[in-house]
DNA sequence: TTTCTTGCCGAAACCGGTTTCGGTAGTTAT
DNA sequence: ATAACTACCGAAACCGGTTTCGGCAAGAAA
């Protein structure tokens, strides 16, 4: 280092351990001991000794006790910001419940973005390396995550922000969005649909299977015959809702109500039926899957599962924490519900004449999201 | 430390100092000061060091090193939680130029979220005193801020998103929202709009003074005398957005054209506008400062001023890096332009019946922002 | 040839904690 | 009374780097 930044020579008045040990005419490892809970020290000696530090103000370096216990007490999060803006507007209730379950433990949190797969490769590896981290929380998990065997042969812990096909060994959280699929259909079904449609997202994330074979589970649940020209995938973004919509319009017998994976995309439906002369929650009705804040701004609002990236991310910290002070991955894993948004654009089909101030309104119909 | 998770025991066959040492037959001393640069060391021993380092793939522990520099290479970020929606859209671009700049130098972000004043300076003092992080980003600047007095207490080098009354010692980047605000009122003039209001928002912000001075700038560049009835102040929200251009358009002589401050209470004029019959862009000019994406889903689209988060981030977190090693906040301070997007909510005004097709299109017509 | 630099590197201290090991005093078993 | 335990704490090693200090050898100046 030729560089001498002020902060280099700060701290001097730092109250430092030896500086309690000898204000209680102890050593210091007695100290370290007994603010470490260790069972070889009194009590009296721990309560004064913990007194004493609250007292003096003394804090220990995070990287002083790092470099011998060999952890950072930092969790590290890599997120992507090459992919579909979908997620985009979650990042800051992510963040927060991240935070505040790594801040409960007093740890902290490390962020980088990447915009590749290289690139959060890089990120990841240089984190490890360094031992900024002990950790890593991986959102946007993939149906086959490269990620997860790259940091079991690093031997770093790490959770998932979903679920993978092969499971083994690997923790995660994630929201049950095929059983929020399988609620749309029925919830379209009662509502009078029969030909429902489903656009899904790209197959490669791992959520996309489950709700597809959600989405199926609601239509045996209704008895209804699935037609797989109703079933599009690939839609991440509003303009490719957009075409899928348009796709399903043009069909000879088209259906009157969609389930989208996503709510960008089901906002793109918003175009589609606009250009056909439709109107959302009269002609074609839709149901999205997210809560993104713009499906408040469509008119109508868009009825959607939003999910709570709070707790999501609140969770995902608990957990990573639990599995590096030695939790087996393998229990550490929980689910949660999406939260049904009954909010304008699901309704009974218009050839149906049913009354439209009949129809149920289901919102908050689900439970927490607080169990296993 | 009681619990023994794997982690703890992990890293065995990690390559460290000694080991290049030993392999070139050299002491640890002697590689480290290759690695750093040291001038006492020959170019040649130098070249060996280094590339023995990289091929053995030796790393130094980011808190081994920290613990005798004193420097976590690291910088701290807490992210305000409890304001208005506004800028929490912008979250993701900002952290990705925080992130570049700091990647860039091989140092990392340390996020935290604060939803109160008590929270926000608890976080910084733990991170501080753990020294978790060598300096702090400071978002969302008011005009007299407690943070820079108390962070110079603590002797913490610090940068601001945004500028304060009292500069002296310390350092900024910023985007100048009063030229901004000086041009929209420049740009409603051309377009003919002689009663054109402004709406600020709440005035313990330091932009909210610089963009009140940059309207009345705007009047007085275009001889219009200013009217205190047009000037109100405290509008962060869409909901108070609504509210003031209301009180606007209650006016005996109401504003044919409106500067917002902020983009979430421009969107709010839509709906008073809504409510009074007018239509924006027609009846009613409207012209917004911060670009968020809700403003490209309102119809017509709303102009505004639109600043380059990403940008700001990476200016941010160089500068400060900067000042850490040693720069002088004096030195340390940038601004940048914020850009016109020209969308279809500012035209000539109703009355003047001029056509539609003449307005000038301004898109693009200011500069980059990679200046001084 | 002697002396004074200069270039280059090794030895050891150091940073601020944690953890291992051993020893002393007091208590209980024999 | 002596041996064996237990509770409690000090001394010192240790973690993995960085930095200070000093010394040796080669080259320059005298």
């Amino acid at each position: 280092m030729i560089d001498q930044g002020f902060s280099a020579n700060r701290g001097v008045g730092r109250v430092k351990i030896s500086d309690v040990a000898s204000a209680l005419s102890l050593t210091k490892s007695t100290v370290s001991r007994a603010l470490n809970g260790y069972p070889d020290i009194s009590k009296s000696t721990r309560l004064r000794v913990r007194n004493a530090a609250r007292r003096m103000g003394y804090v220990p370096l995070s990287h002083a006790q790092a470099i011998r216990t060999g952890r950072a007490r930092s969790l590290g999060l890599v997120w992507r910001v090459d992919s579909h803006d979908g997620h985009r507007a979650f990042l800051s209730d992510f963040l927060d419940g991240v935070s505040r379950a790594v801040s409960a433990e007093d740890w902290s949190l490390t962020v980088s973005t990447a915009d590749s797969d290289l690139a959060e490769r890089t990120t990841i590896r240089r984190l490890l390396q360094e031992r900024k981290v002990d950790g890593f929380i991986l959102p946007r998990t993939l149906a086959d995550d490269p990620r997860v065997e790259w940091l079991r042969n690093e031997e770093a812990p790490f959770i998932l922000y979903g679920r993978v096909a092969s499971e083994r060994n690997c923790s995660w959280f994630d929201f049950r969005g095929e059983d929020a699929m399988r609620k749309a259909v029925a919830r379209l079904a009662e509502l009078g649909h029969e030909r429902i449609g489903f656009v899904n997202g790209d197959l490669r994330f791992n959520y996309a299977m489950l709700r597809r074979d959600g989405y199926f589970r609601g239509l045996a649940d209704a008895g209804i015959d699935p037609d797989p020209d109703l079933v599009t995938d690939g839609a991440m973004t509003l303009a490719a809702g957009e075409t899928a919509t348009r796709k399903l319009l043009e069909l000879e017998s088209p259906p009157t109500g969609i389930v989208f994976a996503q709510d960008m995309a089901a906002l793109g439906a918003y175009r589609a039926a606009d250009d056909s002369g439709l109107s959302i929650g009269r002609e074609l009705s839709v149901i999205g899957y997210d809560g993104v804040p713009e499906g408040a701004w469509a008119s109508p609002k868009l009825s959607t599962f939003a999910v709570d990236s709070r707790w999501a991310g609140q969770r995902l910290a608990a957990l990573l924490i639990d599995q590096i002070r030695g939790g087996a991955p393998e229990d550490l894993r929980e689910s949660g519900d999406a939260r049904f948004l009954s909010r304008g654009s699901d309704r009974p089909p218009a050839a149906s004449g049913s009354n439209p101030a009949d129809f149920i309104n289901l919102e908050n119909h689900n439970g927490g999201h607080h169990e296993h």
